[in-house]
DNA sequence: CTCGTAGAGTGTTACGTATAACGTGACCCC
DNA sequence: GGGGTCACGTTATACGTAACACTCTACGAG
């Protein structure tokens, strides 16, 4: 069984199944309808499956110059929202024939090193998050079809949007706590450069920024849980009436900023309200579950497959934000709601 | 400027440089040292500069036979334990002039649909966590290089197994809960067919069930904070004598069970001891802050990927499993430590 | 003066596939 | 019975790169 250690062909398996190149192609390939009889057809598939033969594939890419392949570029993988885009993207891809691979832009790795040594070669598209800029340098010298996601319209000439109705979360965000009666703001936001969290920013401002005797401030993080938690504590420790209301950009923020709130032995949601964004698992293990702003990662990674998948195909991209929900529970209350709980009011 | 719209080749670039493609070939490649003269090479690097010219990797691939990346396969991205061995695993692959893709193997999807329609193209070998065995039947058939991550090492002929010494960090469970005092035990088992879970599961046996007087009972849940809810709570209220230690294969199940618990009226860790498995950041926002094995994620991609280089190097691969580390937190105590609180005890 | 060697390149071929262009019988219809 | 489809294939070529096997000049050693 001394055989040859290189693998078997397309035209190895011709030559077993008494063929031609070519027609093995047509059968691999899958036009071979009217130009192969059936009968033939199995037979160079026989032969094959006897072979061990499988299609080189970067031959194919070769020859083909596409490869129904895209690459999802997105930060590190610190929580499970990445992995829910990558699941809805995947799903969207794999029902058009495409596959997809996951590039999370390492942490610490400046935009100086190429990425895709070699995963480039097969590539027809790239689907990015806003928050993987860095990573995206390196890809301007392609001239590859590019979604956005979480990306300025404007300032993303030449690629597809694709967006979170972000706003509308904050501004529910906003409206609740008004309507709990708070007014003392602190705005807990992710010290990360990126489009997603300036709209936060702009949201809050405008919607809470402008009410009579409201006071918004701010305070920046790390998009960490011990980030959050070390700015919690500065902010919450500094001069001046304390807010009652801490309005986070991520879930992981908030769960930093309760931890925070507990040390400093603050109750949340009694003596001050705690919201987040994303919906993590961690946003209902936590003690009280967090009140949060639901971003459906899925939806969101299968809305930007399809844009891709628009672009591709040359029709235009389906337009409009996707929508997101708030979602109350039990770390927001009034501001010093301590009553129903025994007058521990100090 | 109507530029043709196909990209420059290295034929191309040989023309505006007045040199033949093969030099383009040496000077894009890197052996032109002593075939090129330096002023040639610069002439070169200014035309393909100028024209734009990026080598085209399909070709490349298909005339090396070889790519420089590699695959890691893992499962769904629930927790971000996966992103840091994808981080480390990175890492060593970008030292080595290697890419690495990212295949979350999507929740749901049966094997049998083909996970990888071309990305296969472009790959020199593949790492897998044994979590993510469905999809590794499709790779079957590709005869790459496979380094198993958190395998049976007797159980993978033909592949290379890189693991955590999960073992040992079970045996430190068992001893911190025994030197704690705990006799009655509870196993929240991650009902996921893996080896690591299995050898949690016999490590537990052994050094729980074989103490005079402990009892260890096992209860099974689908790997996510609402799965070990449920199960957390029927196995809790379940008739006989309730346990006082509740062992988790995971941070997300002891996550859910902690929410159980507290919904069944009991205090973590005074009526209940918890601990989990691998550090997430969840572990240390929950309150109160969970005891449990903290693992190395990213120590452990390091080192599959260190392995799976020298597999594709003809080295051997280093022996040796990965240490963990037992962190004690607050989530454990001693049993009915509830004297210190104020006599709550019914 | 001849030989060997190193430097600086070039011509050609092969990697494995997909497809356009080209037969070739057979059948059918007027 | 001639021409027009059809069904079923084959031949030949191109995709862009890397590398083998050359050529040619210069130069120092023997």
């Amino acid at each position: 069984m001394a055989r040859n250690s290189t693998r078997p062909t397309s035209r190895d398996v011709a030559r077993a199944a008494g063929v031609s190149q070519a027609a093995v192609s047509l059968v691999f390939g899958d036009k071979w309808r009217g130009r192969v009889s059936e009968t033939t057809a199995e037979r160079v598939r026989a032969a094959a499956r006897r072979l061990g033969y499988r299609p080189n594939l970067a031959a194919r890419n070769l020859r083909l110059g596409r490869t129904r392949t895209v690459l999802l570029v997105v930060p590190a993988l610190t929580t499970e929202f990445f992995g829910g885009v990558y699941t809805g993207a995947a799903r969207v891809a794999a029902e058009h024939g495409f596959g997809l691979v996951l590039y999370p832009s390492p942490e610490g790795v400046g935009p100086a090193r190429d990425p895709f040594p070699s995963a480039r070669a097969a590539l027809d598209g790239v689907i990015a998050s806003s928050m993987a800029a860095e990573a995206l340098t390196a890809l301007r010298g392609d001239e590859l079809p590019l979604v956005m996601l979480d990306s300025d319209p404007q300032g993303s000439p030449g690629a597809t949007t694709v967006n979170l109705d972000i706003a509308a979360g904050m501004r529910a965000v906003a409206g609740h706590l008004l309507g709990l009666g708070h007014r003392r703001f602190l705005h807990l936001a992710a010290d990360v450069p990126s489009w997603t969290f300036e709209v936060r920013a702009r949201e809050l401002a405008a919607h809470l920024g402008g009410i009579p005797g409201a006071e918004l401030r701010t305070a920046r993080a790390p998009l960490s849980i011990e980030g959050a938690v070390a700015a919690a504590r500065t902010a919450l420790t500094a001069p001046g009436p304390r807010p009652t209301a801490l309005v986070c950009d991520d879930d992981l923020l908030a769960a930093g900023a309760c931890k925070a709130a507990r040390r400093l032995g603050l109750r949340v949601p009694e003596d001050l309200s705690v919201t987040g964004v994303d919906d993590l698992g961690l946003a209902s293990a936590l003690e009280p579950e967090l009140t949060t702003v639901r971003l459906d990662a899925e939806l969101f990674g299968e809305r930007g497959m399809q844009a891709l998948l628009a672009v591709l195909e040359g029709r235009p991209p389906a337009v409009g934000d996707i929508p997101v929900e708030l979602v109350v529970r039990g770390s927001t209350a009034p501001p010093g709601a301590a009553g129903n709980e025994g007058g521990h009011t100090p």
